[in-house]
DNA sequence: AAAATAGTGTCTGTCAGACAGTATGGA
DNA sequence: TCCATACTGTCTGACAGACACTATTTT
């Protein structure tokens, strides 16, 4: 029995923020269909109401028919939902945010990595659905390992720091990131890998790989 | 023009949140049509795509509606969706939380106030999303000052100290309290007007009000 | 040895927790 | 004066920021 209001279209919208050449960047397709056909968009779809399970689902169904990745880190972001966000009607976009190491683009697919400082205006409300996965990550870096998930399957720990001050737009000390990351412990050295600085000179680095930790809350803030 | 998909439905529903007694509880109705009519939920309702502008205005709305109140504060909690959360099908509910000074019951209109600890088992999922509601209200209090929305229009620094306590359910500091609240300053006094103890004897207390900053995050955490 | 990069040790200012002390009222 | 409650001052341990120092490699 079906409810006797007429219903607002259901849609899962992914943001997918990935590090390109050490800058945060978001992953786009080109859209397929109207509206704004042609033009790139998050990657979305509807709610398939005799396929998909959940919510969850859903995305990880998107984000498999949309990109053929599958991220190891996938979190709901916002719920956008009313009259003047898509011409088609009513709708409603539970919007997800997933974190991936680096990802090539892939235009013969319609698939575009975009800065997200100085990205261009989206269709829809994507922008503001953008803004917001950015701000939440960046937001959660300062008190999580949250940006382990962008690093690739063996880092250093300068890689590591890089990618904190990237996200976080801000220089961090040596010191006190080694002391915090190593007293959190959510990622572990791989005994016996090391990697040589790019000139030749200087001594490697021990390379690093996730633990079984994995994603953690800080107890405190590490950053101003 | 449509989509050609089936939608799913589409609801609002509500947390709201209040201290009863100096206790966490939350408002539930009646429910006054199947399914579970007449068991006690969550207030909620339809997105009405004719007369909602967004959701927001579908939560303030279904807050009217059902229980005549207005909260001073309202946020976006979670959004629950799936194929067997509710019998009538595959169903989207947008789940807002809210905070409200002491309200009272209203068995009249159906409206009752329960301690969000021990709580009944609730019908379709709405256990999980006052479980959700609670965590981020716990969450969040530890580096913000979210509970000074549970506080009547005066109140004394002993009574938010205790509040805060209650919320995160652990014992503060009286001086470290007290610096943090000075320091951040989202409450002021009222000049001249105090309290005076139940007992009659001892110092009176300064009463306090929301000040300008109302809602403020902490620099660190707050506590343990 | 020099240069370059990786990694560690240590000082210090800041701040939350602890708690003792002062202030202000009624009985 | 005593008691009860409200409020404040100060000591201290923990820790993040700063930064100098040691370690390990190639040239």
């Amino acid at each position: 029995m079906k409810s006797d209001y007429p219903t607002p279209l259901a849609t899962v919208d992914l943001v997918l923020l990935t590090l390109r050449d050490g800058v945060l960047s978001v992953a786009l397709v080109r859209r397929d269909r109207p509206p704004f056909e042609g033009r790139l968009a998050l990657p979305g779809g509807f709610v398939h109401v005799e396929e998909d399970e959940d919510l969850a689902a859903t995305a990880r169904r998107v984000l498999r028919e949309k990109t053929g990745l599958v991220a190891p880190y996938l979190e709901q972001l916002y719920t956008f939902g009313g009259r003047n966000r898509d011409e088609r009607g009513w709708s409603i976009s539970v919007a997800y945010f997933a974190l991936l190491p680096d990802i090539a683009p892939d235009p013969e697919n319609g698939r575009a990595i975009l800065e997200v400082d100085g990205l261009p205006h989206l269709p829809f409300d994507h922008s503001r659905i953008v803004e917001q996965a950015v701000a939440r990550l960046r937001g959660k870096s300062s008190y999580s390992s949250l940006p382990v998930y962008l690093m690739p399957e063996r880092f250093t720990l300068d890689d590591l720091q890089s990618v904190y001050e990237r996200v976080l737009g801000q220089p961090l000390d040596r010191g006190s990131f080694r002391r915090q990351i190593d007293f959190q412990g959510f990622v572990e050295p791989v005994p016996g890998e090391f990697r040589r600085p790019e000139g030749g000179r200087g001594r490697p680095a021990q390379l690093y790989r996730l633990g079984a930790k994995r994603l953690k809350e800080f107890g405190r803030r590490m950053l101003a």
